[in-house]
DNA sequence: CGAGCTATTGAGTAGTCTCAACAATTGTGG
DNA sequence: CCACAATTGTTGAGACTACTCAATAGCTCG
């Protein structure tokens, strides 16, 4: 295991406040309410999310640290699927389902809360039902993006693509630790692991960013990094 | 305009009767309660969703036809993103968000109703929002599917998923009419034109298929199409 | 320090894309 | 209904990207 003792929960000091989560637009007195109600669970590098009743939480909110999601292959392998970093929210839909599964990487804290629990506390407060609509809608935006980014990119827009997305969503740090291995990448991505370590060093060889250790990548120039992700065009494009 | 009087159950019955729909599982007072207060659109070949309200339908049912959602690429071109046929759902996260654009493909009649309508009537139908969790389960779905078949599929297993997947999704008749063309189901897929032409081709010359048309498809060996797109074979255990 | 990973690098290849010509199908006006 | 134009689909040759296989280098941790 790659234990990492790193402290994700400081990388992702900064979650991404502006992001709508489930909670967003509540009274105190709700939140407080909420945070009450809700399990909150810690898990170390590596644990499954614990499936306490059998059933996958209905949603979650990841508090520190990130959470990953492992699903099935047709052909009995496994393969990453998605991360959830902090400040992030699992939908009822997107986790577990299709035999998938949820670990934690790095030393996680997260909230969680079941489906029965759910519907008594948003017809107490009806904008949960609002919330839970947002927290699916990014769902489906990443979704689209990760479509475009396999479907239409080419290897150095793919792995530019990747690396902007974690730094955003880290919180833009000067210094981003990765999360993942070239293969995880990868699996990701749908490249090879030698693909992604070649992009990553053309990245580096262009000065666009500098790689101090393998899963340490300082990001030295953000405007070309995006122009080469294919995603953020200049207005004047076209 | 309301929908009154048209059988809804005919327009499902052949396509997916299995797939959650938003009315699933309601007493039949209800269903006609909905029939009447959600608004019938009918559309020809081409046109454009009519956005009333200056917002997209909260959700839609498509009744007959289909519907194709194409996105804003960044480069400012669009492409071909997904389509719905009939008997499926349209969510209110997947469409029209991003700058998309819904549009018919041939004859569609569809049911829509805006987001206050929807909250309205989910208050006096609790089990609305249930359904309606399922609309967007299956859109999740697919969206995994997707993902699977951009990233990690050869162009063989690419096509061969899309005939599959559009077979199924038209209750497997015996020859099918694709809605689209070379150059869009190499849109979707991620490939060129040239090769899906090609594909198509091959299937053929494999007697996996016959090509009357080039837009009629008569699935000659499932079997082998199934295995062929990499996907696990279909359960027929429950 | 060395074992066991993970990452890098290289050479050769397979599969898909591009570009270009041609064929088939569909639509249109006489 | 035919002739023709426009669109859509097919086929081929060559180029190029990313993959595979294989060897080497660099971390991490006992």
């Amino acid at each position: 295991m790659n234990a990492m003792n790193h402290n994700w929960a400081e990388a992702s000091a900064r979650p991404n406040a502006a992001r709508p989560t489930l909670f967003r637009g509540l009274p105190r007195k709700d939140i407080r309410h909420l945070l009450n109600i809700f399990e909150e669970d810690r898990l170390a590098d590596g644990d499954p999310l614990p499936r306490g009743r059998a059933e996958p939480p209905f949603v979650g909110l990841v508090l520190d640290g990130a959470l990953r999601e492992d699903v099935r292959t047709p052909q009995g392998g496994t393969r990453l699927f998605a991360l959830t970093f902090a400040g992030e929210a699992l939908s009822p839909l997107g986790p577990c389902h299709k035999g998938g599964r949820l670990s934690a990487m790095g030393d996680t804290r997260l909230l969680t809360c079941d489906r029965a629990v759910f519907d008594v506390l948003a017809s107490s407060i009806p904008r949960l039902y609002m919330n839970l609509l947002g927290v699916m809608q990014d769902q489906i935006t990443d979704a689209y993006r990760w479509q475009t980014l396999l479907g239409r990119k080419t290897a150095t827009e793919r792995v530019a693509s990747m690396l902007t997305w974690f730094h955003a969503r880290q919180g833009t740090p000067a210094e981003l630790t990765l999360p993942l291995s070239r293969a995880e990448l990868g699996e990701m991505s749908g490249l090879t692991l030698e693909t992604v370590s070649r992009q990553f060093r053309n990245l580096q060889k262009a000065g666009v960013i500098a790689l101090p250790r393998p899963r340490q990548v300082r990001v030295l120039d953000t405007e070309t990094l995006i122009h080469l992700s294919g995603d953020a065009p200049l207005e004047h494009a076209a």
